[in-house]
DNA sequence: ACCCAGGCGGGCG
DNA sequence: CGCCCGCATGGG
C-alpha cells in the first residue's frame, strides 16, 4: 500500500459527482474510496482524512501509480486559485462550501468519450448500468494472483471491441438509440489512434473536431474535453446547468446555449469546468 | 399511467 | 441562427 498527503480533497464528493469514475468504478461501502481499472491494472483508493492510500494490482509500478493518482484525481490543481476564481457570488460560494474538495478527474479520453455518448438523454443510474454491462460483456479479463491474493477483473472495452459489434448487440445492453453513435465514435477512435493530436490544439479547434463525430454534440464534446483532456475551460451545458444558470444569473429567463457559453467563459474563464461541476452536483442534490 | 433523464441529428422558418 | 421533433429505455 502506498500513500500521500492531500489537502482540499474529498474523494466522496469527487466520485459521487457523475464523472467517468462514477460510471466505471465501484464506490467502497463507506463512500471514502473507490476501485477502478486503469489500463490492465486494478486500482484501489481510500481516503482517511488528509491521507490518501492506494494500491494497484497489475503492471502499474509504484512511480507510475503515484502519477496516475495525482493526475486522475486532479490533485495538481490549485484549489485556492480555483475557489477564488469561481466563488464570486452567493450561489457559487454555497456550492463550493457544500462540496469543498471535489475535483475534476482526468480520465482516459476514449473511456470518457464512450461514457458521455451513452449519457445523452439518459439518467446517471442508467448510464452506470449500461457501462457496467459493456465492461462485463466486452472488457478483457485479467487475473492477478500473488500469495494469498487472487482477483480477477475486466478492463474497459477497447474502441475496436465496440466498433465490431452490431447495433443490436449494443442495444441488448440497454444502450437504446445511442448504439449507433457508440459504434460510429468507436470506429473513428480506433482508426484515428485515440485522438492524441487533440492535446496540441486549442480549445475551439479540439471541440470542433470532436463535434464532427456522429453522436457528439456541444455538450458531449465539452465533457470529453473536460474529463478526458483536462481542459478546465470547457463548460458542458446539460439540462441541469441550463436551468440553474437561467434561474440564478438570468432571473429565470431562457437563454440559448451560445449565450450561456459566453456568460460562463466571461465569468469563470479558465476554471469554467470547475464552476460547472460544483453547480451540477449542488443542483442535482438539492 | 406518466414524466423525465449530464442530447443529438435533421428539418423547418 | 433558433425552434421543434423523434428517439430507446427504465427508474421514480
Amino acid at each position: 500500500m502506498q500513500s500521500m498527503r492531500v489537502g482540499d480533497f474529498d474523494i466522496t464528493h469527487t466520485i459521487e459527482s457523475a464523472q467517468p469514475l462514477t460510471f466505471i468504478g465501484d464506490e467502497r461501502p463507506d463512500r471514502k474510496g473507490i476501485t477502478y481499472t486503469c489500463g490492465d491494472s486494478f486500482v484501489e483508493v481510500d481516503q482517511r482524512g488528509k491521507r490518501l492510500a492506494y494500491r494497484a494490482y497489475g503492471s502499474l509500478g509504484r512511480a507510475r501509480l503515484s502519477r496516475e493518482i495525482i493526475a486522475r484525481f486532479g490533485l495538481g490543481d490549485d484549489m485556492g486559485d480555483v475557489y477564488r476564481r469561481i466563488g464570486t457570488d452567493a450561489f457559487m460560494k454555497k456550492a463550493v462550501s457544500r462540496y469543498r474538495g471535489m475535483r475534476i478527474t482526468r480520465n482516459e479520453p476514449w473511456e470518457t468519450a464512450l461514457c458521455f455518448v451513452i449519457s445523452q438523454f439518459n439518467s446517471v443510474k442508467r448510464i452506470r448500468g449500461i457501462v457496467k454491462r459493456l465492461i462485463a460483456a466486452y472488457g478483457r479479463e485479467h487475473t492477478f494472483s500473488a500469495g494469498s491474493v487472487r482477483l480477477s477483473f475486466r478492463s474497459f472495452p477497447s474502441p475496436e471491441s465496440i466498433a465490431e459489434r452490431s447495433t443490436g448487440d449494443l442495444m441488448a445492453h440497454g444502450a437504446g438509440f445511442r448504439a449507433r453513435y457508440m459504434r460510429a465514435v468507436a470506429r473513428e477512435w480506433s482508426e484515428q489512434r485515440g485522438f492524441s493530436k487533440l492535446r496540441d490544439k486549442d480549445y475551439a479547434e479540439a471541440k470542433e473536431e470532436l463535434m464532427s463525430l456522429e453522436g457528439v454534440g456541444d455538450k458531449v464534446a465539452d465533457c470529453i474535453l473536460l474529463f478526458g483532456y483536462g481542459r478546465l475551460e470547457a463548460f458542458p451545458i446539460d439540462t441541469w446547468i441550463k436551468r440553474v444558470v437561467e434561474r440564478v444569473y438570468f432571473r429565470g429567463r431562457k437563454q440559448s446555449i451560445r449565450k450561456i457559453h459566453e456568460f460562463a467563459d466571461e465569468r469563470w474563464g479558465a476554471y469554467a469546468g470547475y464552476a460547472q461541476q460544483y453547480m451540477f452536483h449542488f443542483a442535482r442534490n438539492e
